[in-house]
DNA sequence: TGTACATCAGTGAACGCGCGTTCACTGATGTAC
DNA sequence: TGTACATCAGTGAACGCGCGTTCACTGATGTAC
């Protein structure tokens, strides 16, 4: 009974695991469009289409690949925020902004497998979404929880939001920043990309031959654009 | 002779403008790391080996269409800076932040070339370099410019740059923006990676289900990357 | 506890593709006298 | 202007690889009575 049908099944849980674990590895030589059902299974010892029982598909092996690598990004954001007094608004953000910058740098194919060139040909399926969302959801948390203590200094922080922008104001509220304005939403929307495009310069080489500094560079970039949503 | 030289040579001119040509549009089907010269050379009536007499390697193919890339984005860079009035470095900023936004909708799979996940395998030689440096060139004009003539507010823009930057600093300002302070290098320095994460992440499907009014967005943020560097 | 049956994992062969690069070669174009 | 030679473009065959996916199959594991 439940004892034996885990056996199997724990064995299944097992490969399943050690299939993905390799394929991340292989995103480092390989990059996403030549990762390789058949190389996997090579280095597993199975034969090449013994793996089609575990991933129906290559593109359902991405699916899993991009949904794990979301989680664990995810995961480390919220760890991050956790170790800063709640009150710290400022300093939670410079925590996450860290947290998925040193996450980057230690996965830098699994982060160009999230934020890099699309790979030709998959089309990520609606499971990818909710995942997609864990880590900037902590983002928006931040910027919810300063509005509402009061803490965001917008004085001078950036100029108003066009007028159109209000549906996707509040498309962003309703999801991920509850209670908060549209010009704070809009900042935010400036800060979160800025994050990704400080990480991505670094990480496709666009500072190479000129940061040197680069953790250094990254706080104040960092600092910056907080300022902009008035986190300071 | 030179004439009938050149007639030769010019085939030979109008092969190489065929062969990237073709290059750039499989580049939407295939992506970078799918790009194959037997498919080029199938599309061109060619046989396949014939492609070696104009690009030796496949990684010579990829140094001429980064090459290729980086000339066409700066010339786009520099004929919007072109359009603006030399005093109003706010709207020189924003136009040339437009112009590489519309260039990258247009280009989509040149612009993830040059600035999206690295292809597997290829190294970037030096000959890029240079023309990597064209678009933001402009950008450190603009700044310079801003700068002498006073016209950067930099009051409340952003927090001091630390210590360690100074010499990250004096290499951008050696090479792009002369006469710059630090705290304006640094500011700069956010605000270039800031323009092109908005653009990944409009392009890369980050905004999907979210964001609709992009121009909108993208003007704003813009607006805001802009008065952090002081421009206003 | 033992037996009959159903489920599932992994095999091995095959289908039908694709690729980059090399090499000896033919024949056209260009050059020098 | 004409001839001898050198350069170059393109051919076709080959080398040695790779890939995803399907399918009939064996044999082990799990389930129900």
């Amino acid at each position: 009974m439940s004892v034996a049908r885990t056996a199997r099944e724990r064995v299944r849980a097992e490969l399943l695991r050690e299939i993905t674990e390799i394929a991340r590895r292989r995103l480092a030589t390989d990059g996403a469009a030549g990762l390789s059902l058949r190389a996997i299974a090579r280095e597993m010892g199975m034969v090449s289409s013994a793996i089609h029982r575990y991933f129906p598909t290559r593109d359902d092996l991405f699916t899993a690949l991009i949904i794990d690598g979301y989680h664990a990004l995810g995961e480390a954001v919220e760890r991050a925020d956790a170790d800063v007094p709640r009150t710290d608004h400022a300093g939670r953000w410079l925590a996450i902004a860290t947290a998925v910058r040193e996450w980057a740098l230690a996965h830098p194919h699994e982060y160009a497998l999230l934020y890099g060139s699309p790979v030709p040909g998959y089309r990520a399926p609606a499971a990818t979404i909710a995942p997609a969302i864990r880590s900037v959801a902590v983002f928006g948390r931040i910027i919810s929880e300063a509005y509402a203590a009061g803490a965001l200094d917008t004085s001078d922080s950036c100029v108003p939001p066009p007028v159109d922008f209000g549906a996707d104001a509040a498309r962003v509220r309703e999801a991920i920043m509850p209670g908060v304005p549209d010009d704070v939403v809009a900042g935010a929307l400036t800060a979160w990309p800025g994050l990704f495009g400080a990480i991505s310069f670094e990480l496709f080489g666009q500072f190479e031959n000129t940061i040197v500094e680069r953790d250094a560079r990254f706080r104040h970039s960092m600092a910056c654009l907080g300022r902009l949503v008035g986190l300071r």
